[in-house]
DNA sequence: GTCAATCGTTTCGGTTCCGTATTATTTCGG
DNA sequence: CCGAAATAATACGGAACCGAAACGATTGAC
């Protein structure tokens, strides 16, 4: 079954998710996120690794230090995590952490929520 | 029929819209919007006026002055308009423009187009 | 072994945003 | 009237982010 949605009713829940965002912001700062960071996180989570600084900027169309200091912040935040790359030490690869999946997850849910509680 | 979405699916659908939000920000800069941003424009949009400095922070639960931050940003962008209200000129009311209204449309055909395109 | 290429980070100057506190204007109760 | 309340805007110091450029570490071609 795809998912069909019409226009007012996708405007409604990308409204109702955003608000329950910006709202929570304050007690868990997990989601006080740019676009561009958001972007970043669900990349990360839903995309098959390995995933580099160089590979986000490519997908994302932004520079390298964009990347870098998204990381930055979203690692202070426990969300993601880096490590040296063995293989070639040039590399770094962003692995997931159990909060970042954690809040990923929680993001899922509270869309599938609203998306059941949209009005028809 | 109420929308049924699983939480991958959700999720998929978030990252992708994000995605496309996150690149086409330089060309048309009209969605390189904070998460704040986006939801006042879309409460301005989706909700039935009149809306208010006042009114807005106690929907989203932020300050004052974000509310009037956020308006200024968004009215060099031509997303919204302000106008003091002649019956208590203590109030602003928010306006909508063409503009505005456009890019909102845009933003709910991008996400019916996404949400199509899920897999299943 | 050397040097160009690659990768991620850092630096730089500038802009934007934040929260708190304060201000100017307007309304209203008495 | 006049002072209290309400409204939006502004001031301020600090933090985060931006793009462009420069940088250090590492790799690989030759």
């Amino acid at each position: 079954m795809p998912v069909e949605l019409r226009p007012l009713q996708a405007l409604t829940l990308w409204h109702r998710v955003t608000l329950d965002l910006v709202r929570e912001d304050g007690q868990d700062r997990a989601f006080d996120l740019s676009a561009r960071q958001l972007a970043i996180l669900l990349t990360i989570y839903l995309e098959p690794p390995p995933h580099t600084v160089r590979g986000l900027a490519s997908k994302l169309r932004v520079t390298k230090p964009v990347i870098t200091r998204a990381l930055d912040t979203m690692g202070r935040l426990d969300l993601v995590a880096r490590r040296r790359d063995d293989a070639d030490r040039r590399n770094v690869v962003i692995q997931r952490t159990v909060k970042g999946a954690l809040a990923v997850e929680r993001l899922g849910d509270l869309i599938v929520a609203h998306a059941s509680a949209l009005p028809r």
